[in-house]
DNA sequence: TATAAAGGTTCCTGTAATGGGAAGGTCAAG
DNA sequence: CTTGACCTTCCCATTACAGGAACCTTTATA
């Protein structure tokens, strides 16, 4: 298998595949006589499961130690939890702030007339002209 | 005001207030006979806006927009609105990202032994071992 | 068979928004 | 006058890719 079709049946692209080699988060694959690079089904495999990590929102080095422990006949499912947990910890903490953002942005936006005017709360905001997030209730 | 003081007094650090000026977000400031960058109140507060527009999550070329709108006293406070709500769109489609990958993790880790034995659903769903997300109810 | 299209190869560039640091000029205090 | 804190420009690194140039190989077609 070369590498547009590792790729087709991967997902991955093809740019990436090289990628992910000349990173070493997955092996140099054997190259036939016309130096193409050959995939077995376990390597495609592998590229899946590089898929599904980043698709998760692994990083590409949580991937690489996940690979690792996947590979990893005797590894304990413990440490793949911890990596999970704290990942999911980071993504928690990034919806808040994404959360935020939303929410005082929908608060100018609400008392934007969204008019004609040149009145607007939300360049006021930006200019630090109007306080936008109370810091008392309300 | 030199670019230190410009830089207290702004939040935005020396280093990124010279990447704005060269990528054209903010102008260039007055040179001093030395060639050090000097700073007006009005620049500062220029550079305020920038910080938080950033903070809120605006991208530099929306907030080169905003700016351009703030600067303008005819400006009308609809255009404002209205980048300010694809914004808040954006943001809500990345946070329903963000809780679709945590809600899956959280699923996976919570049939994760943890323990020290090597069976993992976890690595078992990155491989595509195992259906993690049941198409049809539960 | 000649050729063209569709694949492969490496290598370089660019992206967004910074952080770090080197090499060197300037300013204020001791 | 030296020291140290500041400033200047310029280059490199980051993350995870995408695009493209220049060139080689395989396959399909006229």
């Amino acid at each position: 298998m070369n590498i547009g079709e590792a790729s087709t049946a991967s997902g991955v692209s093809a740019k990436m595949i090289r990628y992910y080699e000349s990173i070493g988060l997955i092996r140099a694959p054997q190259r036939s006589g016309s130096n193409y690079r050959v995939y077995s089904i376990d390597e495609v495999h592998t590229l899946r499961f590089v898929k599904r990590a980043r698709n998760l929102g692994f990083s590409v080095d949580e991937t690489a130690t996940l690979l690792g422990l996947w590979q990893d006949k005797a590894r304990a499912s413990g440490e793949v939890k911890d990596i999970a947990t704290s990942h999911i910890a980071a993504l928690e903490t990034k919806i808040a702030e994404l959360q935020g953002m939303v929410k005082t942005l929908k608060h100018l936006a609400h008392c934007c007339g969204g008019d004609h005017r040149p009145d607007c709360p939300i360049l006021d905001d930006l200019a630090g002209l109007s306080p936008p997030e109370p810091r008392k209730g309300h």
